[in-house]
DNA sequence: TTGAAAGCGCTAACAC
DNA sequence: GTGTTAGCGCTTTCAA
């Protein structure tokens, strides 16, 4: 009885409608060279039939209308901002979104933006660094792809980032001018990124010393650096956990940043204790109970930014693209005065500027 | 110069290898009757030209070994939850996951399972309620299904669920115990669900209004409905922001709890003022700044749950299956005995208990 | 303006 | 054990 796992085709349709196959496509793609009557007659069969034409066979000659991004992780609330941005972006074109993470693996990148060309998708959003340049020169001669978060540039592909080593100068000097001397940095191990000097980690790590250096604190510098999932508390309560702690602790995303705060707090200590800044001003670090100082990089914009890049190529553009992104400060309480005792929790006094 | 955008097929991989194209199909599926030295050749040359079978191409004929889930927002890390879970339990198989949004209007989640329907997914994962029960039966006979939260049964698809009456009691009860009587249910919008009595947040607010009524206090039951994303905040100051706001608040999930902490913050209340129950116990919600109190209800393990139900379909299982998970609760600081005073946060008053 | 026909890259009978 | 062949559902020349 159950006739199952068999839909209606295009040939269906034609046929309901009296019409050709090629009637019918044209209507669908509404391609030039189609009276209005069968037109109508056409649309008619289709709504009757509830007809739906399957992705597979129509990437077989021509677009899917698909894109597609992947991630590093789904459990970063920046990267949910990029999808949100790329979703809302999407709207109102026949482009659909399909989101492939790559998984807690530190080397999944590839493999999960493989899979988006697997399946013929018209355009690929890519967010890990830890990709081959060579590999993805190929990709990008047969697909159109926008890195994001990628600070090289290539011919083939277009980029959009954040400009990493400002955030990171404006974090350090954020903390600087309050006071704080000892500051330490906390971030993902560069494993996860190939250890290629081109991802928005490693820009910001190596704007930490450079910006360290020049305010006279090289010997200060302290990089710590943690598993991409898990283990961030063990790290953090690692460095906070003995006598010379740092008084403030710049974290290379808010994820890592919510981790130190983790720590701060089963240490029995306060952020008076430890400041601490994050990168990316995810909605959790701003809600009013956490208020996490952080560097805002705007994801959904970059999602927007993204998907219209990849519209232009698909729409013919060749020459390459390279956005970049200021991004703000957001100060809030978990940075506070060195030294301070407090009240809601500080006090001003002064602090010892030893600029040169 | 650039030969772009073609790449190698089959044929291309039987040529150089010196088969045919069914051999190197048959390695590739390894199905039944390949000698080791063809396979051995074979798969060199697959190797040598780096080829990848199109899914596209695939799914004409045979499987995509893509599973599809479609989840309302990304927004919300209960669903990141499951997804996590999902593509652990894929590990290791051949099968690939894709995502699809629905996004922020309350309407697309069947266009979401559509789009997986159409790229002819292999299975597929469902967690919007807004969907009409006939459609969805006509779809799951071509496609197995398995739905994320519906408490309802059918025969054609599977269903996984939390047990949604209990957790909402253990809530209430939990509030109950501490003392409070005003207790107020802020909630989703039901037009979100397509006013379908099925759908967890539907149960949620029955169970809790039959509780509230088991507990002698009928009278004092209060249901509020924000929007989906967005404008929580306006209506948990609507409902706070009065006289006679309720002394705890039983939130529908964890972001509306993280929202009516907000607006407790922002007023200028504590938690002493108004205890916060959430649902879903999301890593948020647990981080010690926070310390919610929620209802957990492992989205990772129903994701495992999901992936497993829909791997079995795949492998033929006819009969369905109804899952249900039993919730447990992680009490934390953001539920306070009533009228209790304390050293962290606050002084106390007593409050005028009418009971009857 | 319309339709016939030739594939797209792959799988699965079926022959050899 | 291996190769031949017939499509899967669609788009796209190219004739009519």
């Amino acid at each position: 009885m159950t006739q199952a796992r068999t839909s209606v085709t295009i040939e269906d349709v034609a046929a309901r409608a009296g019409v050709s196959r090629s009637a019918v496509s044209k209507v669908m793609r509404d391609a030039y060279g189609v009276s209005d009557a069968m037109r109508a007659k056409v649309e008619t069969a289709i709504a009757e039939l509830a007809y739906r034409p399957r992705v597979s066979a129509r990437a077989m000659r021509g677009a899917t209308y698909t894109l597609g991004i992947e991630i590093p992780t789904i459990k970063n609330p920046f990267f949910t901002q990029v999808i949100s941005g790329a979703a809302a972006a999407l709207e109102g074109t026949r482009y659909q979104l399909i989101i492939a993470p790559a998984g807690p693996h530190h080397d999944r990148g590839p493999q999960a933006i493989q899979v988006l060309a697997d399946r013929q998708v018209d355009g690929i959003v890519a967010v890990s660094t830890a990709v081959d340049p060579e590999w993805l020169e190929d990709l990008s001669a047969a697909t159109p792809i926008v890195m994001l978060g990628r600070h090289d540039a290539s011919r083939n592909y277009d980029t959009v980032v954040n400009d990493d080593a400002l955030g990171a100068r404006m974090a350090v000097r954020h903390l600087y001018d309050l006071g704080h001397r000892d500051i330490a940095h906390v971030t993902i191990d560069p494993l996860w990124e190939n250890h290629l000097p081109i991802g928005p980690h490693a820009v910001r790590a190596r704007s930490y010393r450079e910006t360290m250096a020049e305010l006279g604190l090289a010997d200060r510098t302290r990089v710590v650096y943690v598993p991409q999932e898990g283990g961030i508390d063990d790290a953090a309560l690692a460095l906070l956990g003995t006598p010379d702690r740092p008084t403030a602790v710049f974290a290379g995303h808010d994820e890592i940043a919510l981790g130190v705060l983790n720590s701060v707090a089963r240490l029995g200590l306060t952020t008076s204790d430890v400041s601490v800044v994050g990168y990316d001003d995810s909605d959790v670090g701003a809600h009013p109970m956490v208020a996490l100082t952080s560097i805002n990089q705007s994801g959904t914009r970059m999602g927007e930014i993204v998907v219209r890049l990849l519209l232009e190529r698909i729409a013919g553009r060749e020459e390459p693209v390279h956005e970049v992104i200021t991004p703000t400060l957001m100060a809030r309480r978990t940075t506070v005065p060195l030294a301070s005792g407090d009240g809601r929790q500080l006090q001003a006094h002064d602090l010892p500027t030893q600029n040169k």
